[in-house]
DNA sequence: GCGTGGAACGAGCGT
DNA sequence: CGTTCCACGC
C-alpha cells in the first residue's frame, strides 16, 4: 500500500498490527491522528474489513468529523458505513435503538449541566431538602462520580461513609426517578445506561460486540471507568481493541478519567502489543526540550523519550507585567510585532492559553480595544446561552412532551401570563395522575383556575400541539424558524435596543443559520436528529480554525490542537498550578501535565507570562509559577 | 405577574 | 470583584 510510505517504522507497525489488543503510546505531536486514520484505511482496503465493522471513538465531535473527512479523502465512499464519534454520541445512537429494553421510549431527551441543575433543584424541593444544606451542585457532583464508576443508587447507598452521603443516596434515587419521568438521560447516564443495557441484555451486547471487529480509541488516557467497561464489553468477542494515548497528557482525572486505564492496559489485556511513537513532527527542538524537562518532574509515568528532526528554533520567551491588563496588552503587542516582523503569520496562527475561563475577560477587553479579531472557545458556551436554550427547549418539548424541565422553561417565555403561581396549580394534577406538566396543562379544565388563565393555557397547549403535528411534515429548520416567528423572539429582543440584546439577536441568527446548515448536510434532517446532535456539541466543535482570528481558550480545550505561536498566560503560583491542586502530589502532577499540553501545542514559538498582581487575588502579590523554573534557563529568554 | 435593587455568597478545568 | 438570589414594590 502506497500510503504506508508516509509513515515511520513504529507508526507503520501500529497501522498494520492485526494480532489483538494494541496500545499505542503516542507522544505529543507524534502523528497519532495520522496513525488512527491510516489504520482505518488499512483495515478497510488491505485487511478487507467492512467499514460497518469498525468503531472509532474520539474525544470531541470535531476530532471525529476530521477523522471521517480524512478517511473519506483517502478512500472515498467505501468508508461510508463506519462508526466514528465520541463516546457520548455513539452511546446515544445505541440507546435510541435499544432503549425499550431499559423501559425508555426512543424520543428521550439529553439533559446538559443546566437542565440537570433545574431538575435537581425541583427534586430537592419535592423532597423537602434544604438546598442550603445540600447544594444542588455538590449533590450532582457526587451523583456524577457514582455514575462514572457505575454505581446504581442502591449500590451507592450501601457504600456511604457519612450522613451527607446517605442523604445523597436518597436524592440520587429520587433524581433518577425524576429523570425517568421526564424521559431524559443526563450526560453520565449516556455511558452508564449503555453499559447497564449490555449487562442486562447479553443478546444485545452480542449483536454489537459481533459487529465491531475493530474498536479504535483516541485519547485513551482520558477515559473513565464506565467508558473502560464499555470498551471491554464492545471488544469482548473480537478482542481487537486499539487504544492510542499519552499518559503525559492525562488532564481529566477530576471528572473521573483514570490514568490507570493506560498505565495498566497490559495487565487488563495480557497479550497486548505496545508500540511507542516517540518522534515529534510538530515542535522545534527547544520547545520539545522545555516540555520534556517539565514533565520529567512527574513520578507517575511510563516514560517516553520524545525527539525531533525539526530545527532548533528560538528560545522560549518569558515576560511579566504588573497586572492582568498589562499582561493582555503586551500579549497583543507581541502578536502584532510577530505579524509585522515575519510578514507571513496570520492572526489564526496565534493561540492564547490560560488556566481558568475568568482570565479571558482582561484579554477580551484588550483585544476589543486594539480592534484585533479574536474568538473565545469555552466560557459561557454557545448552547448554554439563555436565548439558545429557550428556543431549543421548544424543540425538545415538541419531540418529548414529558420533558418537564424544558416545558417549565418555555411556559412563560416570552411572557404570556402563565407565571409560577399559575404553573403551581398543576402540581397536584401531576402528582395524582403521575403525568407531565404538558399533559396536566392539556387537562386544564380539571383545575379551578379562572377562565382567563384557562384560556391562556389552552392557547399555549394548542400552539405546542400544532408544532407536534407540523414536526412530522417539516425539517428542523422550518420548524424552528416558524416557532421563532410565532413567539416573536427576535422582535422582542430588537425592541430592547441594548448591547446585550444585540448580541443575543446575533446568537439567535447564528442558531437559525446552523439549523439550516444541519438540515442541508445531515442524512436525517428531522427535529429529533437535530436535537440529539446539538445537545452533544461543544464550543470546540464550533471552532473554525480557518477563520483568521486569534484564538483564546483554556489549556484544557487546546488538547489535540496545534498553533505556530502559543502564549501561556497567568503563570502564577495558585493560578497555574491552581491553588486547589497544589496537594496531593497527584493533582499537582496533573497541573504539570496540563502545562505540558500547553507547551506542546506550539510548533514554532512559545511565550510565557505572569502578572505580579491580579484582581482575582484581591490584588495580592503572586509568585511566578514553579513550572517556569522547571524549564532550563538556557532555553528561556526574558523580555523584561 | 414582573421588574428592580441590595445583600449574600463564591471564586476550576467540561462531555 | 462579580454574579446570583431573594425580597420588595409596582
Amino acid at each position: 500500500m502506497k500510503i504506508l510510505d508516509d509513515l515511520n517504522p513504529p507508526q507503520r507497525e501500529a497501522v498494520e498490527y492485526l494480532g489483538g489488543p494494541l496500545l499505542v503510546l503516542a507522544g505529543a505531536g507524534s502523528g497519532k491522528t495520522r496513525v488512527l486514520t491510516y489504520r482505518i484505511v488499512y483495515l478497510i482496503s488491505a485487511a478487507k474489513v467492512n467499514p460497518w465493522n469498525i468503531l472509532a471513538v474520539t474525544f470531541t465531535n470535531k476530532a471525529a468529523g476530521e477523522m471521517k473527512e480524512r478517511v473519506e479523502k483517502l478512500m472515498g465512499y467505501r468508508s461510508r458505513n463506519m462508526w466514528i464519534g465520541t463516546f457520548h454520541s455513539r452511546c446515544v445512537r445505541m440507546l435510541r435503538k435499544e432503549c425499550e429494553f431499559l423501559g425508555y421510549p426512543s424520543n428521550f431527551t439529553i439533559y446538559d449541566a443546566d437542565d440537570q441543575l433545574s431538575l435537581m433543584k425541583k427534586t430537592l424541593k419535592q423532597m423537602n431538602v434544604s438546598h442550603k444544606q445540600y447544594p444542588p451542585k455538590s449533590i450532582l457532583e457526587k451523583i456524577s462520580g457514582a455514575k462514572t464508576i457505575l454505581l446504581t443508587p442502591q449500590e451507592y447507598a450501601s457504600h456511604t461513609k457519612s450522613y451527607f452521603e446517605e442523604m445523597v443516596a436518597k436524592i440520587y434515587k429520587t433524581y433518577q426517578e425524576s429523570l425517568k419521568s421526564c424521559n431524559a438521560f443526563d450526560f453520565d447516564d449516556l455511558i452508564s445506561k449503555t453499559v447497564e443495557l449490555f449487562k442486562e441484555n447479553p443478546k444485545i451486547l452480542k449483536k454489537y460486540a459481533n459487529r465491531f471487529k475493530h474498536v479504535l480509541v483516541d485519547e485513551y488516557q482520558d477515559t473513565n471507568y464506565a467508558q473502560y467497561v464499555l470498551l471491554v464489553q464492545l471488544a469482548s468477542i473480537h478482542k481487537n481493541l486499539c487504544v492510542v494515548g499519552d499518559e503525559d497528557q492525562s488532564i481529566y482525572s477530576w471528572r473521573g478519567a483514570e490514568i490507570r486505564n493506560i498505565l495498566e492496559f497490559e495487565q487488563d489485556f495480557p497479550d497486548a502489543k505496545v508500540i511507542k511513537l516517540e518522534q515529534n513532527y510538530r515542535s522545534t527542538k527547544r520547545i520539545l526540550d522545555a516540555a520534556t524537562s517539565v514533565v520529567k518532574n512527574n513520578i507517575n509515568r511510563k516514560g517516553k523519550i520524545l525527539w525531533t528532526e525539526n530545527k532548533r528554533g528560538g528560545k522560549i520567551y518569558l515576560f511579566h507585567k504588573k497586572d492582568e491588563r498589562e499582561e493582555a496588552r503586551s500579549t497583543i503587542d507581541l502578536i502584532q510585532h510577530e505579524i509585522c516582523q515575519t510578514g507571513k503569520l496570520n492572526l489564526r496562527d496565534f493561540c492564547v492559553l490560560y488556566r481558568t475561563n475568568a482570565q479571558s475577560r482582561a484579554l477580551e477587553e484588550a483585544f476589543r480595544r486594539a480592534d484585533i479579531p479574536y474568538t473565545i472557545v469555552g466560557g459561557i458556551k454557545f448552547y448554554e446561552r439563555k436565548e439558545i436554550k429557550d428556543l431549543l427547549a421548544y424543540l425538545k418539548v415538541v419531540v418529548n412532551p414529558a420533558d418537564d424541565v424544558s416545558m417549565r422553561r418555555i411556559v412563560n417565555v416570552p411572557p404570556r401570563g402563565i407565571g409560577e403561581t399559575t404553573t403551581k396549580n398543576f402540581d397536584t394534577l401531576m402528582e395524582d395522575f403521575g403525568i407531565s406538566l404538558y399533559e396536566a396543562m392539556s387537562r386544564v379544565d380539571e383545575t379551578s383556575l379562572p377562565n382567563s388563565k384557562k384560556d391562556k393555557i389552552k392557547k399555549f397547549i394548542k400552539l405546542l400541539n400544532g408544532y407536534r403535528k407540523l414536526k412530522k411534515k417539516v425539517d428542523a429548520y422550518e420548524l424552528l424558524s416558524k416557532i421563532e416567528n410565532d413567539i416573536g423572539y427576535l422582535n422582542i429582543l430588537e425592541k430592547e435596543r441594548t448591547i446585550e440584546a444585540e448580541s443575543r439577536i446575533e446568537n439567535v441568527r447564528e442558531l437559525l443559520a446552523s439549523v439550516k446548515n444541519f438540515t442541508v448536510e445531515a442524512d436525517d434532517p428531522s427535529v429529533e436528529a437535530y436535537i440529539a446532535e446539538v445537545t452533544l456539541l461543544t464550543d470546540i466543535d464550533r471552532w473554525d480554525e480557518k477563520k483568521d482570528v486569534v484564538t483564546l481558550m483554556t489549556a484544557h480545550n487546546a488538547k489535540g490542537l496545534e498553533f505556530p505561536v502559543v502564549f501561556i498566560t497567568g503563570l502564577e503560583e495558585g493560578l497555574f498550578p491552581h491553588a486547589s491542586s497544589l496537594y496531593p502530589p497527584s493533582e499537582l502532577e496533573e497541573e504539570r501535565r496540563l502545562f505540558y499540553v500547553g507547551l506542546t501545542r506550539a510548533k514554532r514559538k512559545v511565550y510565557l507570562s505572569y502578572a505580579d498582581r491580579r484582581s482575582r487575588f484581591s490584588g495580592r502579590f503572586q509568585f511566578p509559577s514553579r513550572f517556569i523554573m522547571e524549564i532550563p534557563t538556557n532555553l528561556l529568554k526574558s523580555l523584561d
